[in-house]
DNA sequence: GTCTATATCGTGATAGAC
DNA sequence: GTCTATCACGATATAGAC
């Protein structure tokens, strides 16, 4: 019961400690790049949503590049929080998920919105993003492939997964973008759940009707 | 026959006209801001591309703002140039043309990515292009939904007809993005035509199922 | 760990010569 | 119609005081 040692102390001093602070830090990054872009986001009105100079910022991360990056860690991070057990569900469990991230990403515009902006800046030329997002897309269309084959059974041609999967990315990433700019016209949990029921349906389908005619 | 007045040989000379001169200038701005982005992309490369000076294009334009508006107006200028007679087309011939149109798009990766590039930009706070793909999006829908009700009848339930016009602009949009990022991972035609058709045959369904019952 | 001060750079825009 | 020159501004990053 003791209260600790003297380092233990020190880190709960009326001073923030590190770990804490660079926290703070990429979280007001994220909101500003979000709102602002990364290229026009700048490290003063990061600094200033945390009480710093923008020195202050940089002696934490050393340059802006490397504080996008810990946005996006710190975001696939927060993302995985979500999920009870830290893993991404398996087989038809992983669209059910789909379906409720679209509904809760309506209460959190925010990350959405931070979300968006950096993968819609990463097409252009040597973005510091860019091979972020590409591996993300390529992790993402190979889970839910993995979620398809299951689902559909091993009869699903190859191309159909594949194309299915680039589909569902493609539609939930399209929606939101559409929603963010315009929430009165876009229904995002239900426009969501339709087009992943459609191409859900479409990929079954699809494997009925590649099925080699000797088995059936 | 004869060769015409003063004021056309004018137009004729060695120096181009000015509005020659302003579609080279859009041009290579569509190009720099696909490439770079409207933040990033300056008015010296633009001007440069054109063999010029920055102070040169903004005699022309004035601002950069009003020159990215241009681009706007010209890609959609050339869009419809695709088109044969100038008018989108209705009916079940929409969606062939959208399936045309992903096929096209592969060769001519440049007109794409502009489009990408300033969407993606456009959710940020403030973007001179947001209210113009905003309004873009709009009419988008609108159109889409207008082809929906000629191919399912007049009983497809009005938020199923929203959201399939939502969903096929959004898997259109997302399957670029992705392709964009990673050609050798995306089919991008073959993809958008497995998604388009999933979506129209769920809105069929979707007809289906809502039908009174009075009327089956 | 945060600040002030500064170096260095690039930008969009304006004014005026040619 | 295009150029040169310049202005005013804001950015990232560094150096060194506290």
């Amino acid at each position: 019961m003791q209260n600790g040692s003297a380092s233990a102390l020190r880190t709960r001093g009326e001073r923030k400690s590190t770990p804490e602070r660079r926290q703070e830090i990429v979280r007001a990054a994220a909101k500003t790049f979000g709102t602002k872009g990364y290229q026009k986001g700048s490290l003063i009105e990061i600094a200033s949503q945390v009480g710093m100079t923008h020195a202050g910022v940089l002696h934490h991360f050393g340059s802006k590049e490397a504080l996008l990056i810990a946005v996006l860690e710190y975001r696939d991070e927060e993302d995985l929080e979500l999920l009870a057990n830290r893993e991404m569900p398996v087989g038809m469990d992983l669209f059910w998920h789909l379906t409720r991230t679209a509904l809760a990403n309506t209460q959190r515009e925010g990350i959405v919105q931070t979300y968006a902006a950096i993968t819609g800046e990463s097409v252009t030329e040597d973005h510091p993003a860019r091979s972020f997002v590409i591996s993300r897309f390529s992790a993402l269309r190979r889970y839910i492939e993995d979620a398809l084959r299951i689902v559909c059974g091993p009869d699903l041609p190859e191309d159909v997964c594949t194309h299915a999967a680039t589909s569902i990315i493609g539609v939930m990433d399209g929606i939101q973008l559409q929603w963010l700019l315009d929430k009165e016209s876009v229904d995002l949990p239900e426009a969501t759940r339709f087009a992943l029921e459609a191409i859900l349906v479409a990929a079954m389908a699809g494997k009925d009707r590649a099925r080699p005619l000797s088995e059936v």
